[in-house]
DNA sequence: GATTTACGCCTTTTT
DNA sequence: GGCGTAAATC
């Protein structure tokens, strides 16, 4: 096969480069999995390097395993060494598991993912006793998370950031690394920084590595992260043969730590760096193209390119305002089913800006018995009863593991209550150890009440009974004898309906097949668990569904025939948490660039103003999102007369916030059903949209529950805080947040809806 | 120590 | 409105 017939100027350029570092620019639906693919098996084929040389490197498994095969098909079957096809984290995992014992850890060490984290993270905050911090897992994880990203070990991190609660965190970070450690466990994070570490610190295993891997292919760049960006710099300081994908308009990762700026510097980090623009689209017709293209020109953090295509005009996007939540659902699996009558070939997929939004879908398009899956809500491997059975792997392989150890010591329960625990973890904290050594101490000279004692010493004794045979049976032999020994069905059973237990065990089934499957590619138990903690359900995802659901975050890299966009409203896309600042407001951008750029033929844009968060009462009106507003109206059917009122770009933004105030007013206060009447109306100015509210407020006021508006100014009572003067009130999201200034206790932030605040 | 009930908090995105 | 944690009860 000639490899590089079949591409285009730019991309056999690409394909084509010899050595030194090169940035490929790639738009959406350019062919960027093509230029690398073609590349590497063009080095191959070209004798550059031979394979096992060859180091390219993503982001998800998913693509990480189309890569290779790809690869495989443009190399055909017959070979004895394959390049290696990645993602960075599992990269760094099989390093580790060579070469960590340089950095003083065993080899066996364990991978904590988010929910293990938590867990650890929960203990500590019990533990470090400052209610009054007020800190969720969450909050002190993405933190520490954060540091770790920017090599910010925890001793300096109060230097670096002075908030009120940097002591606290500092603390705490602090202590989690020393459990970790502990633990002989890493985070998701330590495998990046941990094998940055080992090849910076042992100068002579960054010349064996960069030397080996002669080539190195970057896929996203956009999305690396500062650690990631050094990993790169330690791999390719003896060749300087890296070659990078990337484009900056697809930058999503903001919050995971992804810097733009890698993508934006690139050519100065690496001098003499050739650039090369594929812009090209081969996926979207140009009408889709424009919609998108229109969009992300508000940007400014860009380095510039316009998308061109052959492709036809295509059909214009359709926008749709529904008159709530379900009613968009039904209107979407309504045109779903029109359209899958018509194309019976097609995928569809709706996009959403955050999970809670799949569930109207989901419940429409199953009373319509309209298949679909849903992509990344619980992971396969996240499910409870899965992480269970892994956990007792994981502290037969890894009896430091205290994480996994506290999962499973009374799952199913066998008598080890919470005050054994607490005894057991006190202990283990004083004497810096880990739980299965104070395990192991307890059951030999009893502490504790007799009963407790029993059911301890039958759990280490299960616990000795697994070990002895590790070794020599198969992982799904052991799985299956601990499966018996511990009774989960039984206990399944008993806590959970008969068809959710069903559901329970298929699932352990489901493992036992992943597990024997690794048996027969010849795993080691910790690949078998490495891989699990690495997956996603995106890599479970079955292409050839006719109707995805899904996130926007999950849809990169995916393309679809048709694409849905789903709850298109200020505050949840662009995201209220992300709406102040400039630049996290360039992310939702390019999110929604992301996905207008998934499509193939048709884009279905919708909204609703009367999307109600959750139970009733407080509903609350949603204007459009400002991404519909920067849509060419003309390429957009049903765009103009979804928006009630009009307002321009120049003016938009004071106008805005005083439309929306009246809004909430309006829907807040008054216990209308809200109905779609609401906006009919088109209010040329705020007068006339006041009087019109007036208008129906008189005509609902003899209604019951009606309370009081709120403005700033406003003198109100609080039950626990006394009275005080709104400072300020303004809408965050679905929530409207107010700032009040309490005589007795100053100032204070509260969200309106749960206040109860009385008006004086 | 286990089970039931009450309460509060939620909703950003993931390797 | 629903899920998970904390308190209350067996």
């Amino acid at each position: 096969m000639d490899l590089l017939a079949s591409l285009n100027p730019q991309q056999r350029q690409a394909v084509e480069h010899g050595i030194g570092p090169a940035l490929v620019l790639a738009g959406a639906g350019s062919g960027k999995t093509r230029v690398i693919t073609h590349r590497i098996a063009h080095l191959i084929k070209n004798a550059a390097a031979r394979p096992e040389n060859i180091l390219a490197v993503t982001f998800t498994n998913k693509s990480a395993g189309e890569m290779r095969e790809r690869v495989q098909k443009l190399l055909g079957p017959h070979r004895t060494a394959e390049p290696l096809i990645s993602t960075f984290h599992s990269f760094c995992v099989r390093l580790l598991r060579r070469e960590i014992e340089h950095l003083g850890y065993r080899r066996d060490f364990s991978i904590y993912d988010t929910d293990d984290q938590k867990r650890l993270v929960k203990q500590i905050l019990q533990e470090f006793g400052r209610p009054e911090a007020e800190l969720t897992p969450r909050e002190v994880l993405s933190r520490i998370s954060y540091a770790k990203n920017h090599n910010i070990p925890p001793e300096s991190y109060i230097t670096r950031f002075d908030s009120p609660f940097a002591e606290d965190i500092q603390e705490l970070y602090r202590r989690y690394n020393v459990r970790l450690r502990q633990s002989n466990s890493l985070d998701f994070d330590d495998l990046l920084l941990l094998a940055v570490q080992v090849l910076t610190r042992k100068p002579e295993l960054r010349d064996y590595y960069s030397d080996w891997y002669r080539y190195i292919l970057v896929d996203e760049y956009q999305d690396t992260n500062r650690p990631q960006y050094e990993l790169l710099c330690l791999l390719t300081s003896k060749h300087r043969n890296l070659f990078v994908v990337g484009d900056e308009d697809q930058s999503i990762y903001k919050f995971r730590g992804a810097d733009i700026q890698n993508i934006l510097r690139f050519e100065k980090d690496f001098p003499g760096t050739r650039i090369i623009r594929l812009e090209q689209n081969y996926r979207s017709t140009q009408n889709i193209l424009r919609v998108a293209g229109t969009v992300v020109e508000n940007n400014t953090e860009r380095k510039g390119k316009t998308l061109w295509t052959e492709n036809v005009n295509g059909d214009v996007a359709t926008c749709h305002r529904a008159q709530s939540a379900r009613d968009e659902a039904i209107w979407v699996a309504h045109e779903i089913e029109e359209i899958l009558e018509e194309n019976r070939d097609y995928h569809i997929a709706v996009l959403y800006r955050t999970n809670f939004l799949s569930r109207n879908f989901e419940d429409v398009l199953t009373e319509l018995s309209i298949p679909y899956t849903v992509v990344g809500s619980v992971a396969f491997f996240g499910r409870m009863e899965v992480k269970d059975m892994l956990a007792y792997l994981r502290i037969i392989f890894n009896p430091e593991d205290d994480v996994a150890l506290l999962r499973i010591i009374n799952t199913p329960a066998r008598g080890i209550g919470s005050t054994t625990i607490d005894t057991l973890t006190q202990m283990a904290l004083e004497k810096m150890v880990p739980i299965s050594q104070i395990l192991r101490q307890m059951t030999k000279e009893p502490q504790l009440a007799g009963r407790s004692s029993k059911a301890l010493i039958r759990f280490e004794e299960m616990l000795d009974r697994w070990m002895a045979k590790r070794d020599t049976l198969s992982k799904v032999d052991l799985l299956n004898t601990i499966l018996e020994d511990i009774k989960y069905r039984e206990m399944l059973e008993k806590e959970e309906s008969a068809q959710e237990a069903e559901n329970r065990m298929a699932n352990i089934e489901e493992l036992m097949r992943a597990a024997s499957e690794s048996e027969t590619r010849g795993e080691t138990v910790f690949e078998f668990l490495d891989r699990a903690s690495l997956s996603s359900e995106l890599d479970h995802f079955d292409p050839n569904a006719r109707v995805a659901l899904m996130t926007l975050h999950s849809a990169k890299g995916l393309e679809f025939d048709v694409i849905f966009l789903a709850g298109l409203e200020e505050g949840l896309f662009p995201h209220a948490q992300s709406m102040n600042r400039k630049e996290d407001l360039e992310e939702e951008r390019r999110l929604c660039y992301v996905g207008i750029t998934r499509a193939r033929r048709k884009l279905f844009l919708t909204w609703t103003p009367f999307r109600r968060s959750f139970g009733t009462g407080s509903g609350m009106a949603s204007l459009p999102s400002r991404f519909l507003e920067e849509m060419p109206s003309e390429l957009i059917e049903g765009l103009d007369t979804t928006i009630g009122y009009t307002y321009t770009h120049s003016e938009s933004h004071r106008r805005r916030q005083r439309v929306e105030e009246e809004l909430d007013n309006a829907f807040e206060y008054r216990e209308i059903s809200v109905s779609e009447q609401a906006l009919e109306i088109e209010p040329k100015t705020i007068a006339e949209l006041r009087s019109y509210l007036q208008k129906l407020q008189g005509a609902g006021s003899q209604s019951a529950g009606h309370r009081p508006m709120l403005k700033s100014g406003m003198r109100v009572r609080h039950a626990q805080f006394g009275d005080g003067i709104i400072l300020s009130r303004e809408r965050a999201g679905n929530d409207i947040k107010l700032v009040i200034s309490f005589s007795r206790v100053g100032r204070k932030t509260l969200v309106e809806k749960y206040a109860k605040l009385q008006a004086l």
